[in-house]
DNA sequence: AGCGTTTAGTTAGTTTCCTAAATACCAGTT
DNA sequence: AACTGGTATTTAGGAAACTAACTAAACGCT
C-alpha cells in the first residue's frame, strides 16, 4: 500500500448516491421477507396498496395507466404484475364501458382480505426499518427526499435521452391526500 | 366523496419509506440512460468501479465474493453480470493459484479505458441529479442515509426469516477510505 | 488417511423491470 | 365513410436480482 495517495476522492453528490443505493438494497432485503409471509412479493404489494387506497377514496378500480403513473413502473410491467396476481385471485381486470381500451383493475374480496392482513403489520415492519433515526431526522430526510424527488421530476421532462416518457398526461387524480 | 374521513393516515416512516423507493425508481430512470450511451447498464458499471477502485488501491483483481459483498448483490447475480461484462471484453476471471475455488475478476485494459471515459462525465451527471439540494442539504442527507444505512446494517443480524445472510466473514477490506 | 462440513462459484428457475413493437380502439379531418 | 394520428394495453425479448441446489475445493477432526 504504497499508494496512499490516489485514493478516491467521491464528492459528497457520490457519497449521498451510493448511500441511497445502499439503503435501498437494504431496505429491499428487510421487507421482501415481510411480504413473502403473505405469498405476495413487494412489487405486488405495491399494487395491492394502490388499489386499496384508491377504493378508499371511493375509486373502486384503477386502470393500468393510472397504476404505472402511480408506481413509476412502465405499463407492461404491469400487465405482468396484475397477471400474477390475478392468477392468485388477489385482483381482478374487467374492461371498461366507456372505453373498449382500458382495463380496469380491482381488488377481489381475497384481495382486500389480504391487504388487511399485510397492513396491519406493515406500519410496525417500517417503523422498525427506520427507528434508527430520531423524529426530527426523520423529518429533514423526507423533506430532503421529497425535494429532490420534485427536481429528479423536473429533469425528466427534458432528459431527450432517446426515450421520452410521455411524462404527465391527464393524471388528475389530485393524487392522495393525508387526512 | 362522502368518505372525507377514512383518508390513508402515513406515518412519517411510511412516507420517508415511500419517497425512498420513488428516489430510486427516478434515480435509476436518469441513471440508466447516461450508461447505455457506453454500452453498458447501471449494474455493470457497479461491478466496474468496483474493479477499477480496488485496482487504484493496488489490489489488482477481485474476488467474486467479494464483490457480492461490495456491491451488495448476492454471488449469483455477480456471476451474471460479470459473464456479460466478460462477454464484452471488460473484465476477465482468472483462477487464484493459492485456493482453486476462488475467481479473481479483473478489468482488461480495454475495460480501464471505458471505466475512465465514464467516470469522466459521471461525477457532473450525478451532481446534476443531485444538484436540487444545497450543500448542507445534501451533507445532512448523506448523514441520515449512512445512519440509516447502519442501522439497517445492524438489522441484518437477525433477521432469521429462514435465510441468514451469511453476512461478514472476513471482508476485512477496510473498506474505501476517501483520502 | 479418510470422512464430513464449510466455502466459492456456477447453474436452474422465478420475478420484476425495461424497451420496442404489435393490437385494438378512439377521435378528429377530410 | 375512410384515413390518420394518438392512446391503452399486451406481447416479445432481454437484463438483473433473488433462492435453491449443485460442483469443486479446502479444512478439520478423529
Amino acid at each position: 500500500m504504497t499508494t496512499k495517495a490516489a485514493i478516491i476522492p467521491e464528492s459528497p453528490s457520490e457519497q449521498t448516491f451510493r448511500a441511497l443505493l445502499k439503503t435501498m438494497g437494504m431496505m429491499r432485503r428487510v421487507m421482501e421477507p415481510y411480504f413473502s409471509r403473505f405469498g405476495i412479493s413487494g412489487s405486488q404489494w405495491g399494487v395491492m396498496r394502490a388499489l386499496w387506497f384508491a377504493d378508499q377514496v371511493g375509486e373502486a378500480s384503477v386502470r393500468v395507466t393510472d397504476l404505472s403513473d402511480r408506481l413509476l413502473i412502465r405499463p407492461p410491467s404491469v400487465t405482468t404484475v396484475v397477471d400474477r396476481l390475478e392468477r392468485q385471485g388477489l385482483v381482478l381486470r374487467e374492461g371498461s364501458p366507456s372505453d373498449q381500451r382500458v382495463k380496469e383493475v380491482r381488488l377481489t374480496d381475497a384481495g382486500r382480505k389480504l391487504v388487511r392482513r399485510v397492513l396491519h403489520g406493515h406500519t410496525a415492519q417500517i417503523e422498525t426499518l427506520l427507528d434508527g433515526l430520531s423524529g426530527s431526522e426523520l423529518q429533514a430526510l423526507l423533506q430532503s427526499l421529497e425535494r429532490l424527488n420534485s427536481h429528479l421530476e423536473s429533469m425528466h421532462e427534458g432528459v431527450g435521452d432517446g426515450h421520452h416518457l410521455r411524462k404527465n398526461g391527464k393524471t388528475n387524480r389530485k393524487d392522495y391526500e393525508v387526512d
